[in-house]
RNA sequence: GAUUCAAUAGCUCAGCUGGUAGAGCAUUUGCCUUUUAAGCAAAGGGUCCUGGGUUCGAAUCCCAGUUGAAUCACCA
């Protein structure tokens, strides 16, 4: 068996053959886990405070971190979700089976040990053996650090493995996988704001035949069942959800992947994850007073305030959050009366500021890309952008009174972009208008876009709301970036369990 | 996709203008008499990312590739 690929340490099979000979399990079915080392410090501290002995009879199991062998002592420190805590065995304390197996251990070998708690002379809080058993033997290379006073040695860095290997690094790094955990705390308190004001969670197809719902290049795929037809991961729930708004279902929500075959940076991932919802009868400024209430007490339930520190600046979620039309941002930031100005006016703001625009452009597209390229970099606190160019929104009700532009939000927090929102536009015979429009602007935009599959418009999707829909609020929110906000954590890769990496070969 | 930087022992790293491949930790063996000492001694361990080139001689210089990181582009 060539077991280099799998990084089997030959001396590692080596001792889990003796140990096995010897009759040791070494990969038994269970294990009675009676104490978490945490428990045991809280116990001994209320013990020593009201003056009692502390010798009581644990059992608990975890990795070895340590190991340090002296004459007929061997000390060992074990390491369990919430701790980690000294071991003490003693030869003529053990059977000889049982020396011999301790001594066989490795660090990262996870172990079960029964005994009694004590302090060494030292002041140590330790636990003697009275009995063990080896619960998985590592073959594999743990790099479990060491430390000697201040320094550390040996300690896992590499860059590559923190992401290729995430099992490894989460063992070695507890605040990374604390950031995990919290990732995932973070969804389920989303997951029960929502349930709480009564919105049911749905589910909507990964695999679509035709898709929809935001402008991104998709991943494409065959299904072997039908002939090998294209199809595609989905890039966004939001025509699939609208069909349960039209179907009679008032609130939902869905919680999903969603799959974007673009770059990879600092703040994308191939795949991520979204909240969208849509609520019956209601428009985007009620949708506002959700979002805001929405962040604002998930942030509260995990930090205990609405207040946080995102790499370095604080940041006040507290309600309700600031307003600013994207029009009087451009006055505010800029100076520019976008309202008053036709679109050759600001072609030539465009030109001062370097920023390249097709010729064709429009007003609408002009207004949006002045207002990326100038004003997002202002917008640290959280902050509604409302009100965008009808030309960049196809699925959204055109603004009460202006029919230049639409009922939109976009929150923005730290100069990102953190959720999208609209009074969704329900009139299907405008919605396929707009769809055709799209169409036409695809044909014309940038070669940098040309490999977008041609995608055909969702016709069903237009036949569902020609089928009555209600006025209807919707909101996406990129979840991936509200947890690197909540969680104080400068690229997304960290917060995702297992981001994408290159293949190895 | 572009630019810059990087890759050396299981891990973290050093290795100068080209001249025998190094350290600490980990590992193995020995020592360690019994609530510590994160000890001590010795040993094993390398395709210096891969492939070419220059050179008497390349971990080191050059070219190409692989993988990673940062920045930018793309992601309405």
């Amino acid at each position: 068996m060539n077991t280099n690929v799998y990084n089997f340490d030959s001396i590692k099979l080596d001792k889990r053959k003796s140990l096995l000979a010897a009759g040791e399990l070494l990969y038994p079915y269970s294990y009675d886990v009676l104490y978490q080392i945490n428990n045991i410090i809280l116990e001994v501290e209320e013990l020593e405070n009201t003056g009692k002995p502390i010798n009581f009879l644990v059992q608990i199991a975890g990795r070895v971190w340590s190991k340090r062998k002296m004459g007929k002592s061997l000390f060992l420190d074990i390491k369990d979700d919430t701790n980690k805590i000294q071991l003490y065995a003693n030869k003529n304390k053990l059977s000889e089976q049982e020396w011999n197996s301790i001594n066989l251990l490795d660090l990262g070998d996870i172990i079960g040990i029964r005994g009694e708690v004590f302090r060494t002379r030292k002041g140590e809080l330790s636990i003697r053996i009275s009995a063990f058993e080896i619960l998985s033997k590592t073959v594999v290379p743990i790099p479990i650090g060491k430390q000697t006073g201040e320094k550390t040695y040996n300690q896992l860095s590499d860059v590559e493995t923190k992401y290729r290997e995430r099992y490894l690094h989460w063992m070695l790094n507890s605040k990374d996988k604390e950031k995990i955990s919290l990732r995932f705390k973070i969804i389920s308190e989303i997951r029960n704001w929502m349930i709480s004001n009564d919105f049911i969670e749905v589910t909507t197809p990964n695999i679509e035949f035709v898709y929809g719902g935001a402008e991104a290049r998709p991943f494409k795929t065959k299904i072997w069942a039908l002939n090998n037809q294209d199809a595609f991961l989905r890039i966004s729930p939001e025509l699939y959800l609208k069909r349960f708004i039209v179907a009679g279902f008032p609130k939902v929500f869905t919680i999903c992947q969603n799959y974007r075959n673009e770059g990879i940076d600092y703040s994308h991932n191939p795949e991520f994850t979204m909240i969208e919802w849509y609520e019956a009868f209601t428009d985007y400024n009620f949708q506002m007073k959700r979002f805001e209430n929405l962040i604002s007490s998930v942030c509260e339930k995990v930090h205990g305030t609405t207040k946080i520190t995102y790499q370095g600046i604080e940041i006040d979620f507290t309600t309700p959050w600031k307003r600013l039309t994207m029009i009087d941002a451009l006055k505010l930031y800029i100076n520019i009366d976008a309202n008053n100005s036709d679109v050759e006016v600001l072609k030539l703001e465009l030109e001062k500021r370097e920023i390249e625009f097709q010729e064709n452009i429009t007003w609408g597209v002009a207004v949006a890309k002045l207002f990326e390229e100038t004003c997002e970099e202002n917008l640290i606190q959280p902050t509604f952008i409302t009100d965008h160019p009808v030309e960049i929104s196809p699925l959204t009700k055109i603004k009460r009174g202006n029919n230049r532009l639409v009922e939109r939000f976009e929150p923005f927090v730290c100069k990102m972009e953190i959720g999208n929102a609209y009074s969704e536009l329900t009139d299907p015979v405008v919605q396929l208008e707009r769809f055709m429009q799209q169409k036409e602007m695809q044909a014309f935009s940038d070669n940098k876009r040309k490999n977008y599959t041609d995608n055909p418009i969702d016709a069903d999707f237009i036949k569902a709301i020609g089928c009555g829909m209600p006025p209807t609020g919707g909101v996406g929110i990129g979840i991936d970036r509200i947890v690197m906000l909540l969680t104080d954590t400068k690229t997304i890769r960290d917060i995702i369990p297992f981001p994408m990496v290159k293949p190895k070969n």
